[in-house]
DNA sequence: TGTCTCTTTGTAGCATTGTCTCATTGTACC
DNA sequence: GGTACAATGAGACAATGCTACAAAGAGACA
């Protein structure tokens, strides 16, 4: 259900925290579900479970789970709309903000990921295009 | 396993990166391998961690290692370099995809995504530019 | 019903890992 | 001599992992 990529230098712990954040955005997992526990994660994804609590934490304190020691892990009820509109908009500035860093990581310019990108959107727009690379 | 010549004139991480490549390339260190930690090697070496960790850093730009912070190094799968350079265009091109597909996913358009981008590049440019959310 | 014990849950503190920033050293050039 | 730059070193920091712990639930039993 969750991927990691250990290559990339993005902290597991914050892909972990993005996962879960497009998982309850996708309704693949929703409100009232219980999350794996920390070690059961921890097992599956081959991490620590500390950085799985980490994650856990840091999604509670954002008012997505709700931690409970001793008892599990649950998907919050959703945001008010206005709410959950600006933690929407935070999420894709997030997101963005790490792609752009690990493609400068990558040694990529700015200019070369809108170069990139822009053929891909350009593509996704006409989706008679090919995609034959 | 590794031996440096401090008199020398090619700087001490300059060895350590061929002496790696090296021990690669002849398969006495394999794919999946990890290598001693900073300290551990600084320390065998009688260098600065830091100097390894320089060693450590290039070799993982040029996509022969993969250095995890908390975690240690570790030995990526050998590439020609004629791929590499194939792979790392399309590295970027896969990074943006699914980049954007996860941007789709939480239900925004090609057209949100440039707008936050465009912001958040623009940034990037002119760091002097505060960020007051 | 109460409580005892064992298991399962998340938590906390510290050790270990690589990273960052700045200071120091040595060398090349003017 | 003075300046600029690269190489190295020192210390603080961030991410991850290990160990011990505390809180909550399940079952046994008086």
């Amino acid at each position: 259900m969750i991927e990691l990529d250990f290559r990339s230098h993005i902290p597991i712990y914050a892909q972990i925290v993005e996962r879960i954040k497009h998982l309850i955005a996708t309704e693949v997992i929703q409100s009232g579900d219980q999350l794996p526990t920390v070690r059961q994660l921890a097992s599956e994804l081959q991490v620590n479970f500390n950085t799985i609590a980490r994650a856990y934490r840091m999604l509670d304190e954002a008012g997505v789970l709700s931690t409970q020691q001793g008892r599990g892990t649950y998907v919050l009820e959703p945001l008010l709309p206005q709410r959950a509109e600006r933690l929407r908009e935070s999420a894709l500035e997030e997101l963005t903000r790490s792609f752009l860093d690990e493609a400068a990581r990558m040694g990529f310019t700015p200019d070369d990921v809108e170069r990139v990108q822009a053929v891909l959107i350009k593509k996704r727009r006409s989706p008679s295009a090919r995609d034959d690379g």
